[in-house]
DNA sequence: AGCATTGTACGACGCCCGTCGAACATCTGC
DNA sequence: GCAGATGTTCGACGGGCGTCGTACAATGCT
């Protein structure tokens, strides 16, 4: 018997966001671009949905590396783990960041 | 007998300003400060007008970073290395986004 | 039960980053 | 000319990053 948690995975509070992990955490095109699929996708897509051109393994990493900056919240749903951009969240600390940034990535 | 050139130092044109380069060299919190600094003067400010808290060879560094970057300008002007933000050719390339990391900074 | 799918954990690898100190270059002022 | 000020360059150091492969865990499907 395993005792049910609803929050097993590790999130930084609005409060604790940093503009440098932020800033550090979209610097690195792959995270750029699966922030920007979240973005397009305006829902939860898994992990395994992005086309990335990475293993498994390294995308692992790159997802924890947008959680613990607060970019993406991360929910266990089965065997897939769901992921959504804290858009309210980064609009709150940091207003307009995530907009422009995202625009900026497009072109 | 020495050459006289204008520009000796290397900077990338507007076109070459990437994205991930930019948000890496604002994601320091050293090179974040000379920026947030450089914001404020609204001018031209030598290298030695930063109160930094690191050694002058790693202020080199970050200077270098931030110019490679396409962030800030540098001029020399006698002994001293002259530092101007590049407001314009960033807002062409990434309209909005100096001000709202400025804006995120100071919140 | 057995297998496929989804994702994590761990160790390894090379590389770059932030930092420092020492030595050097260049200009300015006495 | 010489001393001081301003920065750069170089090598070194520790640490973290991005990447991979393998092994493992958990769930879903037949």
């Amino acid at each position: 018997m395993s005792i049910h948690v609803t929050e097993q995975i590790a999130h930084p509070s609005c409060e604790e966001l940093e503009l440098g992990a932020v800033l550090h955490a979209l610097s690195d095109p792959v995270r750029l671009s699966i922030v920007a699929e979240l973005a397009r996708c305006d829902g939860e897509c898994t992990c395994g949905s992005f086309a990335l051109p990475v293993t498994k393994s390294t995308c692992t990493h790159h997802f924890k590396v947008l959680r613990e900056a607060g970019v993406i919240r991360q929910r266990q749903s089965g065997t897939t783990r769901l992921n959504q951009l804290r858009i309210a969240d980064l609009e709150t600390r940091f207003p307009g960041l995530l907009g422009t940034i995202l625009r900026s990535s497009r072109g």
